[in-house]
DNA sequence: AAAAGCAGTATACATTTCATAGCGATATTT
DNA sequence: AAATATCGCTATGAAATGTATACTGCTTTT
């Protein structure tokens, strides 16, 4: 809904380069539009936003309720969780299942394909104990 | 540490709230300082940020320019690229490498480490593939 | 009887990312 | 020959995103 309908060039084109034709040239499908189409793209989007890595690896350990995914992905704030368990459960990934509204009660599960992003999870993990160097 | 003995089935065994009297100081020492001593989790908040995957994803296919990387991650604005390269550096992903001052000539390319992050991103690839449903 | 926990929402502030302009020198286009 | 585009950034201010904190009404724990 923002300006993603831009098309990547389309930005450095408008930054007083009227004529930067020659710029346009080489795009591949996947960035051709921001990468609407391409599943590689979204995915990278969906995963890259703050929290929700920690979110998925916190749910890989069983179900868990609002306040205690916050605090164990290292304390998000409410707005934040709430927004990214929205958007995580419209890309199929959690379930939200209400038990009890009044006092809340809510559980949050890993669909299969939630389960599924072990495999990044993993790969990351070993990625990090061979390669990654402490941040200075 | 004790986030890596990932249970795939552990999720079905569980119902919400398994572990209610934790509620206030569990702290795991993968949490306890930020992850400050944690790989995966410092993986996570590195790989996390904004442009990181596309940048590794673009070198992946070679070594590239400031603009040129700027133009194929998708229009990356020139200040958080900067950032985003610096980190990179900083952290032994990439290697900055100044061909000619003026006029300015950079070459960005991975290092074995950057390289090895291959399998990070065919895993989400192959998720993507599989499993993500597009945003609605 | 008091305190703390549940799942969020609302508000106001802090941080991050953004678009854009600009640099001097060459390479390309007209 | 002259105008323009390009290189790799940095600087600026504005927009978007993330933050801490307070709050709700009801149950469980102390």
């Amino acid at each position: 809904m923002k300006a993603l309908e831009l098309q990547p060039n389309a930005i450095l084109e408008q930054t007083a380069f009227k004529n930067s034709h020659l710029e346009t040239a080489h795009l591949e499908p996947c960035e051709s539009a921001h990468g609407a189409m391409c599943p590689a793209i979204q995915a990278i989007e969906l995963l890259q936003e703050k929290w929700v890595l920690f979110i998925v690896r916190s749910l890989l350990e069983g179900a868990k309720g609002f306040n205690e995914l916050r605090r164990e992905v290292g304390g998000c704030n409410p707005s934040t969780l709430s927004e990214r368990l929205d958007t995580l459960e419209k890309r199929g990934i959690i379930t939200k299942t209400v038990c009890s509204t009044m006092p809340p009660r809510t559980s949050y599960q890993l669909t299969s394909a939630g389960v599924a992003l072990q495999n990044v999870i993993l790969e990351i993990d070993a990625w990090s104990r061979q390669h990654l160097k402490p941040a200075s």
